[in-house]
DNA sequence: TCAAAGCAAGTGTGATCACAAATCAAAAAA
DNA sequence: TTTTTTGATTTGTGATCACACTTGCTTTGA
């Protein structure tokens, strides 16, 4: 019996080949849709048709209206008495709402990651940290996705050392929901001469380096409160004004 | 033109009708589906099927599909890499993890609450606890599921006081994850003579009647430990009977 | 001129079918 | 007896179709 031979060379094989996978076409338009979310590709109050993304996507009606279903019980979505579904609208309520989620469990998920982020984590934060000045270095061309891009893997690299596999999917869908909002405060930062937003990485990533959770849980929320400290100011202005 | 006798009409007519509703099928498998997983109908670990649920609801698979689809994303179903769906199987891990989330967020949101119920909400659950009595008074019978709908009910009537549209749906979607572990120990304690839930109930209740949001918290912190603690316990003590 | 009725295009929902992958059982080979 | 292979059944996925509801526009009547 070569069962033991066999095994092995199965096990060469599968050392030198890598997983192909198996994604389905729901799971792709799904994919796309929450990065489109996320990265604000579309606004507030937008509303989409299924078969309007079907041609987007260049698939039949099938995956995107299973995609859209979960989107919206994550409340990326919102559907609409007439059954047609949109992106939520902003208001002030809900920004504070966002916020207010955003800081209680995303500042839960770093003080848990704090405590629990070896240097070979550390040393991968900071190297994004290196990333970022590099980018900013040559600033001549403000690419806004790669900025937002860097940013989202720069958090959700602290959140994966919280080890908690029921907090992340929250943020997830916390981020899905404040994706829109934030786009909007972005364009406006980028608009009104831009902040540093990697002095504030920087505040985590010292506070993270001394175990402080404490520490890093004011710098994440110091962090995450400016977008939306600014697209209030911003709303409330536009309100004012358009109130009088 | 006789526009407002017609409008008048109109009135009348829908003050005596009640809206009538368009629900989905869809809409009422998701509905029942998480019926049943709150209430523990289902086991952990147990596999279910499109075919299987669309015959036992009396529908087509359609429907089934996307209230499964649904419920996976919000963790409350798993997706097997043999793409077949089952509830999540219970560990220590995750149990400990359940019951963190939980009491951070609930937690936050019965703090919120407990500085906006007005006298007329600490009533409403105050009628609950008497419910509650009447019930136990009757004990003959024990109707699990009858208590776990009233303990349900309680705690959502608090939590919708919080205030948040971004915190009850997180808090839907953690009951979902833990309904069937809870359901586990729920049977447990109906045979190890019965704890005072009432007991719990009566402290959140009076310190929401205080408006102590601090006490409410920890009240409420104490009411949901005490199925995880007791899962905790049933857990360690079988996985020590099983490695021995 | 204007409001209401009627019509047409568009949209979501559910059913059914085709296909590929997985699972299980029986049969064949070692 | 044990392992492998083969074939049948089951299952999820995606496409397409039929139907009902909505929406926007045109036409009709006052």
């Amino acid at each position: 019996m070569q069962k033991a031979a066999i095994e092995r060379n199965n096990e060469v094989i599968a050392a030198q080949l890598t997983p192909v996978g198996r994604e389905t076409v729901q799971d792709r338009v799904y994919s796309e849709l929450r990065r489109a979310l996320i990265g604000g590709l579309f606004e507030p109050s937008q509303v989409l048709t299924i078969r309007g993304l079907a041609d987007a996507l260049v698939t039949s009606t099938m995956p995107v209206r299973e995609a859209l279903g979960r989107l919206i019980t994550e409340k990326a979505l919102e559907a609409l008495p007439n059954r047609s579904v949109r992106v939520p609208p902003i208001t002030l309520e809900r920004i504070d709402d966002l916020l207010r989620a955003r800081s209680l469990i995303e500042g839960e998920a770093i003080a848990l990651a704090a405590t629990r982020m070896g240097p070979r984590q550390i040393a991968t934060i900071e190297a994004m940290l290196g990333e970022w000045d590099e980018m900013r270095a040559l600033k001549h061309k403000k690419d806004i996705d790669r900025e937002a891009t860097l940013n989202q893997s720069f958090h959700f690299e602290i959140y994966r050392c919280c080890g908690s596999a029921v907090l992340i999917p929250m943020i997830e869908s916390l981020w899905l929901q404040s994706g829109p909002c934030i786009r909007v405060a972005i364009y406006a930062f980028s608009e009104a001469g831009e902040v540093d937003t990697a002095h504030y990485h920087r505040r985590i990533v010292a506070a993270l380096a001394k175990q402080d959770a404490q520490a890093a849980r004011e710098a994440l929320v110091a962090d995450i409160s400016r977008p939306f400290a600014f697209l209030r100011d911003k709303l409330q202005s536009a309100a004012a004004k358009g109130s009088t």
